[in-house]
DNA sequence: CTCGATGATTACAGTCTCAGATAGTTTCTA
DNA sequence: TAGAAACTATCTGAGACTGTAATCATCGAG
């Protein structure tokens, strides 16, 4: 993530960025809605992503940690499509927190052709780490704001979401996207 | 850009990306102001790809254009080390825009190893219809607003990126960065 | 003029992330 | 029981980007 284009993205889980060079020249208004939301948005995800590194996760695992602590037992299908990856990155990801020992398949005796999906116990553990993590991810972005100007910001982009057909996804990490390069 | 993360990232700037699915289950409140910024973000990144397409430009592209029209007959290297790319990805990236027949490479006179790029006619066209491209974007994300809220909405976001310490870069597809991906 | 540094280009290797095709196992239905 | 469908796993390939190194032309300094 490095600065992304009016549209920059494209990354998700995207993931995973350096530092752009500061900029000399402001091609775009400063006070363009869209270079800001991006701009704030990646930022955001960045810092987001250096708060986990210390636990050991990447931003997908954070997310899908997240998923299945509120959806335990589901299918990797179920998760799959309820987060908006397909079922081939769904395999990927679930071994990866397989391998940490976060999560754990077992069959699903209604249905043999499926897992479901639990946490562990060291699972639930690292969840509530990354939810520690999140609120202070949280305060930090809203640090320089009072608690009135952060509850209207919070409220106009609730507002811009809804006119935008944005639903909340569950969280961050969510989706697979890909990032918007710039370049 | 699909959902991001708090730290969705990667991102994609980019990549890019699907469109996921709806949700059911949110594991982050709806209020967060990071998830409302990841997503908006990367919403918005989507949108302006789409935007640009019928053009016949990336978002690479439309963010190169505009930062080569506020800087024209600079160095690729010059260009590059603003832009936060490095020199080999900016050969690619001029070769595109000079296929294009947007821009084209000059030799400096007054150093001959190096390049002077600058706009073509067809660029500086293409550049006014990246910018009307821009200004509808800029609309349709503050369509739901009314100017005030709008205004708002930029006001607080300026303070907030002043307060993460973040400057104008010019515009999105400026930076090279990885993208956010959630997972 | 010679040498060292610089700018641009090209080729490679390597990383990440994701999609598509395919196959294996199991379940469901007729 | 046979066939269709669902779920998962594996493999392959694409796209975007980074970094390194080698090459060539040119510039600046000594």
């Amino acid at each position: 993530m490095r600065d992304p284009a009016p549209g920059a993205a494209k990354g998700e889980p995207g993931s995973r960025p350096g530092g752009p060079a500061d900029d000399q020249a402001a091609v775009i208004p400063g006070d363009h809605l869209s270079f800001l939301l991006v701009q704030l948005g990646l930022h955001g995800a960045r810092r987001f992503g250096e708060r986990l590194a210390p636990l050991g996760l990447e931003q997908r695992n954070a997310g899908m940690l997240l998923r299945l602590a509120a959806n335990e037992g589901q299918s990797q299908q179920a998760l799959a499509e309820m987060i908006g990856v397909n079922a081939t990155r769904m395999v990927f990801l679930v071994d990866e927190l397989e391998k940490l020992g976060l999560v754990e398949r077992r069959r699903n005796p209604a249905d043999r052709r499926s897992y479901a999906l639990y946490l562990t116990g060291q699972g639930r553990v690292t969840v509530d780490q990354v939810r520690a993590v999140t609120a202070e991810h949280e305060a930090e972005l809203g640090a320089g704001l009072t608690e009135a100007q952060r509850a209207q910001l919070v409220s106009l982009l609730r507002l811009m979401a809804d006119e935008q057909g944005l639903h909340p996804r569950g969280m961050p990490g969510s989706s697979p996207g890909a990032g918007a390069r710039p370049g």
